[in-house]
DNA sequence: GCCCACTTTATTTTT
DNA sequence: TAAAGTGGGC
């Protein structure tokens, strides 16, 4: 075959392994996604498998469409008929195949995060549930950890009565949303999960399908993925699962990297095949990530190499402020920029978006282009959601929170009070609030009747008139249009993004063999949309380094390198957390080609306040001799130690000032190198009190700020 | 029913 | 710092 050809050995015995299950250890930069798609095509191409018989999951949509897109070029035939998709859109499709079997209404609307934190929040509210003592996020969390172990409120084990509580407050959810005909992500997966489990002849038909499954990213699946895919398995079909452990950073949302170990036990896996060959960076950049990853406890092991050269060392800069730090890398992308890289071809990497605005800054006074990856999205936006209740509202009654949300939306003199009386009502005899609101009279009743001419009037309509419709005559267009003074330019935006609900609504129909408003509702709440593309003009990539993974640049800055902000101290209690902070670190080097550039810096502006740092621990485990310091290098016991001033003027004075009452008997200063006994090092961060009331606070390396009796604390000095 | 001022709080995120 | 959420006053 001819696209074997240009496969390595190992691609090419991946890609052409027999009809059995697989696991392929694939690092960063082995060519992961086109053995993937390459096997898909091998397996159709020699006539072993027709279309039909193929299931591809990835875990985003992007992924999704880079391989539709890249086998439509391998294969003569049409892909149609192959179901690649991430795990939520082909749940959804099989949940929308078998609405009956899986006890949901054929126009079942999706829940978002942000809905579902609404859900909860209306629901202790009127559960009379104290969200100080129940928070609802951590409320969201526990639903959504749990169905994600494949749980349902009743299976949990409580033994106290907080845990029963939460319980309680689940098992509610469940119900509500059941009434409302609503589902949340991971009940999409929970309940075509169950819908498989127990349905034998649903399961056959499956199963006598899918004779190939093939995973992308296996090691970000999290354990109710892992079971959804071994029951569609069953005992005969070849599960091709394609990861690397190494690049495991989504634990904090569910994924369980043991699926990787599970599945050659379960799977009885023969062919474990790894891809070590690099493609994407020079050598020093590969031996930097090898040296660093080989600190982490648990893996599979693996090392990249390349055919290469070594390449440039590691480029490591030192600033004294992140302002400064920022300009470092500003006047560094330039000076690339202007040796001819693209700008497009350089990526400025971050831990946390905080850290973006600073960069921003020096980004927009030095006139240079720049694109900011992550935010707010299209279909999350505030309008196009009031947009999308009506259209939710028109399509099914029962939707309380589409409902809640628009029935004062625009305002319509329609207050708390009388919203409260609709709840109060509807609790009271069990009916959704639509029913309740059928009943009512006054401004109420003129709701009713203005969505009821919706429905009524766009029951013919295609689906871009229908929405033109519903935003005409939900008052939506002319509220923004009314906007004036400061609030102009937001709702001209706002109106904007409304008109772009209609485009995308065109496009969707042109591209969709459903042009349903289901099926248009499902793919805004499935595929929530790029920001804003404008890939048009030149610009600097600027994201967090979760946003970076599967991405590649000629050249990358990995910047805040600072011990508590990379790794995030957060993460520094368990070692778990540790490690996963180091593949972090891990897949922040390998997205670079050709240039890497470290930075940090000594002190940082956070949450409004000047931090003193020290440098990442992640900095030391890179061998020096791959390193290149701009500016000089300094031994690791303290940051300040090099004759400079270490505390920007602009800074320290005034912003200390309710810490520093009385500290003028204190024989150490702020930003001063210390050392404990118990602690380690530390940087002075604070101290109040006076005499023997004196209190220090020190940002340890190790163990991260505390609050010491300047009396007890023995310090000597660091420097 | 609405607006303004105050407090609180701050990873990472796709679906 | 800056956004989001809460509560008081009109």
């Amino acid at each position: 075959m001819d696209f074997l050809s240009s496969l390595n050995p190992e691609q090419r015995a991946a890609v052409t392994l027999p009809e059995r299950s697989a696991l392929i250890l694939a690092g960063a930069g082995s060519g992961k996604t086109r053995v993937l798609t390459t096997r898909i095509a091998w397996l159709i191409r020699t006539g072993q498998t027709s279309p039909q018989n193929i299931l591809a999951v990835t875990f985003t949509n992007k992924a999704a469409k880079e391989m539709l897109l890249r086998l439509s070029v391998m294969l003569p035939i049409p892909v149609r008929g192959l179901w690649i998709g991430t795990f939520h859109g082909l749940c959804n499709r099989i949940l929308r195949t078998h609405h009956r079997e899986a006890m949901l209404p054929q126009t079942f609307q999706i829940l978002d995060g942000v809905d579902q934190l609404a859900t909860i929040k209306r629901l202790m509210k009127t559960l009379n549930i104290d969200d100080e003592k129940y928070p609802p996020r951590e409320i969201q969390v526990f639903i959504n950890s749990n169905k994600e172990k494949g749980l349902r409120a009743h299976e949990i084990e409580a033994f106290d009565p907080y845990s029963r509580r939460k319980m309680e407050i689940f098992a509610a959810y469940d119900e509500q949303c059941q009434r409302e005909g609503v589902v949340d992500f991971s009940e999409l997966l929970l309940r075509s999960h169950e819908l498989l489990a127990r349905n034998q002849q649903l399961r056959d038909h499956y199963q006598a399908r899918f004779r190939h499954i093939l995973v992308d990213e296996f090691q970000d699946t999290n354990r109710l993925q892992y079971q959804w895919l071994k029951l569609l398995s069953g005992q005969h079909n070849a599960l091709f699962a394609v990861g690397d452990d190494d690049q495991s950073i989504y634990a904090f949302r569910g994924a369980h990297v043991g699926n990787m170990q599970e599945l050659t036990r379960d799977f009885h896996v023969q062919d474990v095949i790894k891809l070590e060959q690099n493609y994407r960076s020079h050598g020093n950049i590969l031996d930097a990530a090898n040296a660093l990853i080989q600190n982490n406890a648990s893996r599979l092991g693996k090392n990249l190499w390349t055919s290469e050269n070594k390449g440039e060392p590691i480029r490591v800069f030192e600033a004294t402020t992140d302002a400064e730090e920022a300009r470092f890398i500003v006047d560094t992308a330039t000076q690339l920029h202007s040796e001819g890289i693209w700008l497009s071809e350089i990526a400025v990497l971050y831990r946390s978006n905080t850290q973006s605005r600073v960069i921003e800054h020096a980004l927009v006074s030095a006139g240079l282009a720049y694109r900011v990856y992550g935010g707010l999205r299209f279909f999350e936006r505030q309008e196009i959601k009031h947009a999308l209740a009506y259209l939710r509202l028109i399509q099914n009654p029962a939707d309380d929170h589409a409902l809640l949300r628009i029935i004062n939306f625009p305002a319509r003199g329609i207050g708390a009070r009388t919203i409260e009386q609709l709840q109060e009502k509807a609790r009271a005899q069990n009916i959704s609030l639509w029913q309740v609101a059928t009943q009512s009279g006054g401004k109420v009743s003129s709701f009713v009747s203005l969505v009821e001419m919706m429905r009524d009037s766009t029951r013919e309509l295609a689906l871009p008139e229908i929405i033109e419709h519903v935003l005409l005559h939900s008052g939506l267009i002319a509220h923004f249009q009314n906007q004036t003074g400061t609030q102009l330019r937001e709702a001209q935006e706002r109106m904007e993004n409304l008109n772009e609900l209609v485009n995308a609504a065109t496009l969707f129909v042109h591209e969709s063999e459903d042009d349903s408003l289901t099926s248009f509702l499902t793919h805004a709440a499935l595929e929530s949309g790029q920001s804003q593309a404008d890939e048009s003009t030149d610009a600097l990539q600027l994201m967090t380094v979760h946003a970076s993974k599967g991405l590649e640049f000629h050249s990358v800055f990995v910047s805040g390198l600072e011990e508590g902000l990379f790794p995030h101290h957060n993460s520094r209690m368990t070692h778990a957390g540790v490690d996963e902070e180091r593949r972090l670190m891990y897949v922040a080097i390998t997205r670079a080609q050709r240039k890497l550039y470290l930075t940090f810096a000594q002190s940082r502006m956070l949450h409004g306040q000047v931090n003193y740092g020290l440098r990442s621990s992640f900095l030391h485990e890179l061998p020096d001799e791959l390193l290149h310091w701009i500016t000089p290098r300094m031994p690791m016991r303290s940051n300040f130690s090099h004759g400079f001033t270490p505390i920007p003027p602009e800074n320290l004075a005034v912003k200390r000032k309710e810490r520093t009452i009385g500290a003028q008997d204190s024989p150490w200063q702020l930003g001063q190198a210390v050392s404990h006994a118990k602690f380690g090092e530390g940087i002075v961060v604070g101290m109040e009190g006076r005499g023997s009331d004196s209190r220090i606070q020190v940002n340890f390396r190790t163990t991260g700020t505390k609050w010491l009796a300047l009396e007890y604390a023995n310090l000597t000095s660091a420097s």
